[in-house]
DNA sequence: ATGTAC
């Protein structure tokens, strides 16, 4: 690392902002000032901070004053002085700082309509478990940063007994066929999303293509999980055509790892450019669908999706292929992402899902719980006034921070052992006790869906080395 | 969530 090289803590040291000014500064000296030093880069950029409008006119320097003024006040567009209404699942479990972030949203001129998942926290823009609709406007962060972010379920015609008589053979698969963190494939499979024209026509897309080929099949960290467990169906009308009784099934959850992160970054960049909003909605900056940009993010956020569900399915494929046999049936559903659907009214909206679950009428999705509480096969119920939405899961009640600082390993290893679960992998800030109750969290959105299957996890794998855990 | 700022 050349520490002569100006970098963005060197300008938040001078008393920059975070902000796109650092990323201008920082091009703007590469481009034209190579060859100067970098405390005299500093000295100039400092006066171009103290004054920048001294710097308007200036031939390079320009970009920048821009970016450091305060945005002219016509440009700001006003929110609406009344939130839109809209419904609240579990409203119980759902602390005060999501209800003034969702107000905030409900008042964007362009939204027109909204709801509130039992799961939801706090996040930038929209808070997670959070279901917007607007008029023809996409909003990127409340699609969210992880773009298709999704689950998927193989059900097996194998009997659950396997997880228990064979678990070290199961772990093996799971340790041979899934990546998490920064571990990729070291060949990764070829797949035919990799040759989507998106990856030709967007500039900022095909400059993620490469990572996109090598993180292909893999999982990332955070919540992200691929696991064994059993499923009971309960439903005898079940879509599958199966018997109640139980499955053994693979349940993963993870979405479009670096490109679906990149192409979020981008277009929120690009949004919040021309989207000027009040500083309490800044993050909701939306992109027209009747404008270049807007259609291009539309179709970068449609591929990340599809990437998603390509590393889904990598993942399934190969563990069948370890397992020696195909999957009965499969479940699939993206929960960050933004649909064209109808209002009440016929209407076209488009329905931002940051952290829901789709559930129209029939619909079938997968909502976990943790890695040791039951996750549900659900069926939608069409409900209107959750815009057909669930939740995306049980949502957390104790930060990653918290629960870093509050629990302790052996803690943890009790409750898992209790609950008969073995954990590769994954840290403190995924313990069980981390995470709302999922079975109230179902009981407040008993109007939303129906269960059609419990699942119950047993041999999980998450990022991270914290508490790997043996089954005695 | 993320080659865990630019």
């Amino acid at each position: 690392m050349n520490t002569l090289t100006l970098t963005g803590k060197d300008l938040l040291e001078i008393g920059f902002k975070p902000g796109k000014a650092i990323g201008i500064a920082i091009s703007i000296m590469e481009e034209t000032h190579p060859e100067t030093s970098k405390e005299k880069q500093l000295l100039l950029l400092a006066k171009v901070l103290a004054s920048p409008s001294d710097y308007q006119e200036d031939e390079v320097l320009a970009p920048l004053a821009e970016a450091l003024l305060p945005p002219k006040q016509e440009e700001i567009i006003s929110l609406m002085p009344e939130a839109k209404e809209y419904t609240i699942y579990g409203a119980a479990g759902i602390e005060a700082g999501v209800l003034s972030q969702m107000d905030t949203a409900m008042r964007l001129p362009v939204s027109v309509g909204g709801a509130l998942m039992p799961d939801a926290h706090q996040g930038y823009g929209l808070p997670i478990g959070g279901v917007l609709a607007t008029k023809d406007a996409v909003i990127p962060y409340a699609v969210g940063v992880d773009i298709g972010c999704r689950m998927s379920m193989s059900l097996y015609a194998i009997d659950a007994d396997i997880l228990t008589k064979q678990s070290e053979q199961l772990k093996r698969m799971l340790l041979d066929n899934t990546r998490f963190g920064t571990a990729t494939f070291k060949n990764p499979k070829d797949h035919a999303i990799m040759e989507r024209p998106e990856f030709a026509a967007i500039p900022v897309v095909k400059s993620l293509k490469d990572r996109a080929y090598s993180q292909l099949g893999s999982s990332g960290g955070g919540n992200h999980f691929v696991e064994f467990g059993v499923v009971e169906l309960h439903d005898a009308q079940n879509e599958f055509g199966l018997p109640t009784g139980h499955y053994l099934a693979a349940l993963s959850h993870s979405g479009s790892r670096g490109i679906g992160a990149s192409i979020a970054g981008h277009y929120t960049k690009l949004a919040m450019q021309n989207c000027r909003l009040p500083q309490e909605a800044r993050h909701l900056a939306w992109l027209d669908l009747n404008t270049a940009e807007g259609q291009e993010y539309w179709l970068a956020m449609n591929l990340a999706g599809d990437y998603a569900s390509a590393c889904h399915h990598q993942i399934h494929e190969r563990l069948a292929t370890a397992l020696g046999e195909q999957p009965l049936a499969v479940v699939e559903n993206h929960h960050n992402f933004a649909w064209k659907e109808k209002d009440a009214a016929g209407n076209e909206v488009i329905v931002h899902r940051k952290g829901a679950t789709p559930a129209g009428q029939g619909v079938l999705g997968i909502i976990p719980g943790s890695m040791a509480t039951p996750g549900f096969i659900v069926r939608g119920k069409g409900e209107a006034s959750s815009l057909n939405s669930a939740s995306h899961g049980a949502g957390r009640v104790m930060s990653r921070t918290k629960a870093k600082q509050t629990l302790s390993l052996p803690q943890v290893q009790l409750y898992l052992q209790e609950a008969g679960v073995e954990v590769i992998g994954s840290g403190l800030d995924e313990a069980p006790m981390v995470y709302k109750d999922i079975r109230q969290v179902m009981q407040s959105q008993q109007d939303l869906v129906e269960v059609v299957g419990t699942f119950n996890p047993r041999i999980v794998r998450m990022c991270g080395d914290e508490m790997y855990m043996e089954k005695d």
